[in-house]
DNA sequence: CCAAAAAATGACCTTTCGGTCATTTTAATA
DNA sequence: TATTAAAATGACCGAAAGGTCATTTTTTGG
């Protein structure tokens, strides 16, 4: 990796955080200066303009909490575990796997009425996480775990909006408490789909 | 009403999509002179600085929302009625009850790491809107609509963020598919509790 | 209807914004 | 190691930000 891709990396691992906490409007340039401690001219050798900047750190956000959530995922054998672990990571807002909460909700909610390219960006992640537990679902039908008569995709999408309403309400509230409650409500959910 | 009170009144309602839609900080008061026609003093006079406007906007958002949503269930006898009813007006993102779409979770997820006024204000709508379901569940319970085995504080918080979480995958879709097949399960789960 | 108070105006202030660029420093390579 | 290419710097730019205030216009109440 040359100088110039190092330190680009470094630019995107600095400015990730500071984005998903403050948003793209409200992050300034002169943020990512302080946190890179690199000049603004520096800056704009790798990145043209702020919005490319903030598009990569963006991405890097989401990888990063897609990472997190497929390294917890692979400790567990069963579908049932694993779709637990998801639960587990996703929904730990005190500690969360990229700081600054979920980018899905932080980004979107930002970018639904003003910044379309964000917009569908962050849509086509939903769409992957939900796709993401879809298999996990079908995959546990296929292997005698849960249910046949389990409808995976419409249960997937009701998992991610139950998980991503409970982070709302508890990072608001500061506490766990409310996704907590959630959670359990979740795996409940789920365990009675066990054959 | 004097006229300053009606200039104010004027500049909040003017102002209140604006910040609900571009987000505190996003938001000028070029914005709100635009919008209300208004000179930049004139704004000054009513309001000591953009917080302090910014922060009537998020009451009022929030109110506007609070009383469509009341108005609705209003409309409603039994609580099953004003639940389904409930769930009707919030989960609309194509026809939202206020413009900008839900403002709890618009200034929420803004505001949740970076201002605690705001994040305190919105934590005690939320907190406000579950209890509001879990006095229609109750209430339900009592008047033998709903089984007396009804976790009906759970069954609220539940509700909410699944509403929630639906909301916001809909958004960044643009459309109502996602949250329509929330909602459908949702009342699902709800008819299931009748007696 | 008139005097006092309130409201509205817009020029003006300072600061910060995103962005540029000539120059210097560092890295890469032949 | 010498030459070239890339990276880093920081002063600088125009625009736009939030906010102020002397002045003018409009309400208000006796």
């Amino acid at each position: 990796m040359s100088k110039g891709e190092q330190t680009r990396q470094f630019i995107i691992e600095k400015a990730a955080p500071i984005f998903n906490i403050k948003g793209v409007e409200a992050t300034a340039m002169s943020d990512i200066m302080q946190a890179t401690k690199l000049s603004k001219g520096s800056l704009y050798v790798h990145f043209e303009n702020k919005e490319v900047l903030a598009l990569a750190a963006i991405d890097y956000n989401m990888d990063m909490l897609g990472k997190k959530v497929l390294a917890k995922l692979s400790t567990h054998k069963t579908m049932k575990g694993k779709l637990f672990a998801f639960i587990d990571v996703f929904a730990d807002v005190i500690n969360p796997p990229v700081e600054g909460g979920c980018p899905m909700i932080n980004f979107g909610m930002e970018a639904d009425d003003t910044n379309p390219v964000i917009k569908k960006k962050v849509h086509s992640r939903i769409e992957y996480a939900q796709q993401l537990l879809a298999e996990l679902l079908q995959e546990g039908i296929q292997k005698g775990e849960f249910k046949a008569s389990l409808n995976y995709k419409e249960f997937a999408t009701i998992m991610f909006a139950m998980l991503e309403g409970g982070i709302i309400i508890s990072r608001v509230a500061g506490n766990n408490t409310k996704v907590n409650l959630v959670s359990k409500a979740l795996k409940k959910m789920i365990t009675a789909q066990l054959v």
